[in-house]
DNA sequence: TATAAGCTTAAAGTTAACTTTAAGGTCAAT
DNA sequence: ATTGACCTTAAAGTTAACTTTAAGCTTATA
């Protein structure tokens, strides 16, 4: 398979699909005589892992390190995982925390503007 | 008041102040006889301001646009400023969706791996 | 007087995850 | 044979919000 065929099977645009193999992400595939990359099945399951970690909101270093160097998609153990995952829950749980406060902010201002406008006490709600 | 005194009043560094003289959010300032830039009381208001829009998650830009193009702190009006607390509610809001999202599919992820593995069919959770 | 702290500028560096560009070789179909 | 789709590379561009660097005045302190 090429990458043109790759890019179908993954959603991934093969420009982004050769910027993961920059990036280590992907194995080096093997190349046919025109020098056009050739791709396994494999290469699917790996962009598959990719985007799955993606969606949980790990970054693409975060996934390097989750595939291991070798970047074959054998990648870390169990417990590794584990606690990959706890700390990137424990980052979510952050996000929810300041986003939640940022929304009760908006809510308070835009009460205060709404009774003194925008001159009033309110302009530095806390 | 020089640079570095609005600096301690306001929290930003010096180098921050003249970013944001730079991206139009403070207007430019007086100079002494030795170039020197030189501060009013009213500025240390109008970065207070820019803290709070910061504060509630407004980019820079954004910021930009509340305080007018002048950048004397006059900005917008009340219901122009309502529009920018909705527009920017409705953002937090979709964040705050999206992570509680991420936050179960990674719960059911560690579920999942604790009970079957890396290798288990739970590699790509929905 | 010497030194350190503070001020000036313009430009480049930082991080993330790509995207775009340029300049060209290959392949399939008409 | 030519057109268009697909492939190649390396390097630069993108966005946000700064930070860092370089090179050089000025001011305050010891």
């Amino acid at each position: 398979m090429r990458i043109g065929e790759l890019s179908k099977h993954t959603g991934f645009a093969a420009h982004t699909i050769r910027f993961y193999e920059s990036k280590g992400l992907l194995p080096k595939p093997k190349r046919g005589m025109n020098g056009y990359r050739t791709y396994s099945q494999k290469s699917i399951q790996v962009l598959s892992y990719i985007q799955t970690a993606q969606r949980l909101g790990f970054t693409l270093e975060e996934i390097h390190s989750l595939l291991g160097e070798k970047a074959n998609g054998e990648g870390v153990d169990n417990d590794q995982l584990q606690r990959y995952l706890d700390v990137r829950l424990a980052e979510v749980n952050l996000q929810l925390d300041k986003l939640a406060l940022q929304k009760a902010k908006i809510i308070e201002f835009k009460g205060c503007i709404e009774v003194h406008g925008q001159q009033g006490n309110c302009t530095h709600a806390s």
